[in-house]
DNA sequence: CCTAACCAGTGGCCTGGGTCACAGACACCA
DNA sequence: TGGTGTCTGTGACCCAGGCCACTGGTTAGG
């Protein structure tokens, strides 16, 4: 394993490369096939991880089965360190939407590492800062934006995540099924698949399987706002 | 100004005298009268608040006016903190929900004081990780329960943190108007309203003004979940 | 006091979006 | 090469809850 992946995570992007080589050295890799599941809600478990390669939805079920999607990372995000500070069950299942590989990083690693780092801690705290600012935003939509809304801007936030542009248009392979893309913007998938329609129908975006083409990401902004 | 209301933030609650005594020199206080605003979103600033006395009530305003309310907060908690580590305009706007008074600090302050104690920056992650936990959770909340859900769910709360249990029921002195409960569960005055009559029908609570008195906590639990 | 604001309570109408019920399109097998 | 499961596309129906319109009660300010 090469430090640079473990540099791709925001978090760790300062360190020196003696630094890098320390954390490594505390950390053990693992690999997911599509639909396989990393840990549950609830679960006990006390390690953070980061994304190497791949995609990962973190989701929890209600009580009456049904599932909610807090997020989608990509390489170089990191989930589960709210255990590493707020130790206590999991408070969401994380399962593979791609196939896809992480290292991981036990609480005691990670906090002993912390201590003599404040620059490192700030930048956690940063990370964690910028996450809460992120589901407040999410609250808001929830509350202000109708369906069509969330969609617009869960696709915008996608593309600016995993899009490729190209003089067709912004191709975005979120890889995720419109069930899927309906649990995130807290929807049902009738709704976010009539959303969809309606964008490809005004030639804003093209629609393809387990991804899109935005072709007028201008209008889309407009449509989420 | 005393030592113990610097303690009894959460986060500050472990630290000696000498520690409380140095942080202390570092604020200085500041009062407000109900409706007052201490600054709005979007405005710069980077000192965080600990309110002594009285509460507050954090909320965003949306494009087309609406109003959306992330919190209320009372003594001994923090806020303005995501200010100081991912600096900026201020999310939400800040308004006396009674007359309050509180004590401030910078950002330099807070910084420099946070590096040498590994302790406290441990404390002010999981502080900051449990807000993003219930963050989380008023989504699923928005995104599963229907508006009496929500509301119960909003009292069991308030009570929680502001509730004085007496021989007929927990009286919870929560010092909002319906509006503004509204506000915060993301729903309209009238349902609200519609629902908290529901409840009092039943006879699980007594409607007073800005406050009630929760005469069934089980069934109210029962029906928030 | 008297009047103007504000706040709580309630009914009625109307629409966004959830739920149901299918139908076509692939893909991956046995 | 049919068969079974997963995914997408769409219409029909229905209800929770938003918006509107009022009423009565309470508070504050002149």
């Amino acid at each position: 394993m090469d430090n640079d992946v473990v540099r791709q995570a925001p978090l760790f992007s300062a360190l020196d490369d003696e630094a890098a080589t320390a954390l490594r050295a505390s950390m053990s890799e693992i690999k997911l096939r599509r639909g396989e599941v990393l840990f549950h809600e609830g679960d006990s478990g006390d390690r953070a991880y980061i994304v190497l390669d791949g995609k990962v939805k973190l989701g929890r079920t209600s009580s009456d089965g049904r599932e909610n999607l807090l997020a989608i990372l990509g390489p170089g995000q990191m989930f589960g360190e709210l255990s590493l500070f707020d130790p206590g069950p999991r408070s969401a299942t994380v399962t593979a939407v791609t196939d896809s590989s992480f290292t991981s990083l036990s609480h005691e690693d990670l906090l002993r590492w912390l201590d003599g780092r404040p620059q490192v801690a700030r930048g956690l705290l940063a990370q964690i800062a910028g996450r809460l600012r992120k589901a407040n935003d999410v609250n808001a939509d929830l509350v202000f934006s109708d369906v069509p809304g969330r969609v617009a801007k869960a696709l915008l936030d996608l593309a600016d995540r995993f899009g490729r542009t190209a003089d067709d248009g912004v191709h975005v392979h979120h890889d995720l099924t419109q069930e899927e893309l309906a649990q995130l913007v807290g929807a049902s998938r009738e709704t976010v698949n009539k959303a969809l329609a309606d964008f490809a129908s005004r030639g804003w975006l093209r629609l393809e399987p387990r991804s899109v083409v935005i072709m007028d990401v201008e209008r889309l902004q407009r449509r989420a706002r």
